[in-house]
DNA sequence: TGCTTGACATAAT
DNA sequence: CATTATGCCAAGC
């Protein structure tokens, strides 16, 4: 287990598993967020491919990062979209029975604390909601 | 090194 | 709403 309280060093992919994990159960966030909070040479597509690459096993709430239309990512792995549809209503979020999208102005994550990312060395992702 | 693909985002059409 | 085009970074070949 790495030192967890210093991510400045980090690679881009345990930053973003970092950043996923602060996601609480019930809140979503996007890759574009996720990408945002964890800045510099990581985009949206860069944490896609991170959880595509992201095993089985691995302790990150993937399920709580879908696109920014509101829905799960369609080409999500072997488990499928429908699964982490599932996991997502166990948690609380709820879809909408005709679009298939979460409102973001309920279930949107603000983002990690404040102290939790200056401990870490992240900035202040922009308010998208 | 260069091209292609990918669990994306955004703007234009 | 869907389709296209472009930007972006990492991996694989």
């Amino acid at each position: 287990m790495k030192n967890m309280s210093n991510l400045r060093d980090a690679s881009n992919y345990e930053r973003i598993y970092a950043v996923i994990g602060q996601i609480p159960a019930g809140q979503v966030g996007t890759y574009g967020q996720v990408a945002s909070i964890v800045g510099g040479n990581c985009n949206p597509r860069t944490v896609g491919y991170a959880l595509s690459n992201l095993p089985f096993e691995a302790d990150v709430p993937w399920q709580r990062v879908i696109n920014r239309q509101g829905k799960v990512s369609p080409r999500t792995s072997a488990l499928g979209s429908g699964q982490q549809q599932e996991l997502l209503e166990a948690e609380g979020v709820v879809f909408d029975p005709e679009t298939h999208k979460i409102d973001f102005k309920q279930f949107g994550w603000l983002g990690p604390d404040w102290d939790w990312m200056e401990e870490h060395g992240f900035h202040r992702p922009p308010e998208l909601w």
